[in-house]
DNA sequence: CCTTAAAGGAAAATTATTATCTTCTACTAA
DNA sequence: TTAGTAGAAGATAATAATTTTCCTTTAAGG
């Protein structure tokens, strides 16, 4: 259980029905695209605009309250921010998983090969997952 | 200097001035969006059309001649692939630079958390470079 | 050369995203 | 509580991004 409301507010995000289905939508699914959020909001909502999801989102990811994660071969995805962490990608079936690695083993790498001042990193790992395995 | 028309042809990709074109200006400019891309190409070829660039992108993508690469907050930019390597991206300018990480320590602890089977991870790290640190 | 499969270009068709406008609703301050 | 207001929702149009179609041209092999 989660309580969308207050979360939505300490991000000073008005509190609005379609906004809290939102929200619960990707606590319970993870990480769903644009249509995936449409398609489901539609059945609360049959009204619900295609305008709104994109118009949500995109206040959400810009207090950071959402994270857009780039998947290769896929479309993004969205996901509610959290600690840093890196996700697995299924090519045959499309699942996402979120895991917990350690970068600063790569941090330190990059200190000696580049002059770049790193803020952030991101991991995507594709591959199978169980049930593809087989 | 670079063979173009024979990595074209190695490729299976038939060998055309357009497509030399592409190949070259992502050999020398390392990583392009389409819009780049094509704005490039158009002081060559004034009649280019967008199609085409997205017709010779998608194909040598598919052919595994080019990669898409995904970067965060941005647009996907293309490079002519080889050995494996990750990216480094620059938050202020936008520069894009390659960078040999070893990402088997990542692997490795993916194999105790997940059941995934990993084919591949993709690494993007976003910063400051050099110039734009001051 | 000649033939042919495939590429280029123009334009149309799709798909994705954003903008505009009106109506409605969540929040604030009296 | 209630009235006022900023901002959200929905409908629709507009714009941008990408793909497809169709016809003409061209690269490559015989």
């Amino acid at each position: 259980m989660m309580n969308s409301s207050l979360l939505l507010k300490e991000y000073n995000l008005k509190v609005t029905p379609q906004r809290v289905a939102i929200v619960e939508e990707l606590y319970s699914n993870g990480h769903m695209n644009i249509d995936e959020l449409y398609k489901k909001l539609l059945e609360k909502f049959p009204s619900i605009s295609l305008a709104t999801i994109y118009k949500n989102v995109n206040a959400m990811v810009e207090k950071v309250f959402l994270n857009e994660v780039k998947i290769p071969e896929a479309k993004s995805v969205y996901e509610l921010a959290k600690e840093e962490h890196s996700h697995l990608v299924c090519s045959s079936c499309g699942k996402i998983e979120d895991i917990t690695i350690d970068t600063s083993v790569l941090q330190s790498s990059i200190k000696e090969e580049s002059a770049f001042q790193i803020q952030n990193v991101d991991v995507v790992f594709s591959g199978l997952c169980k049930s593809c395995q087989k």
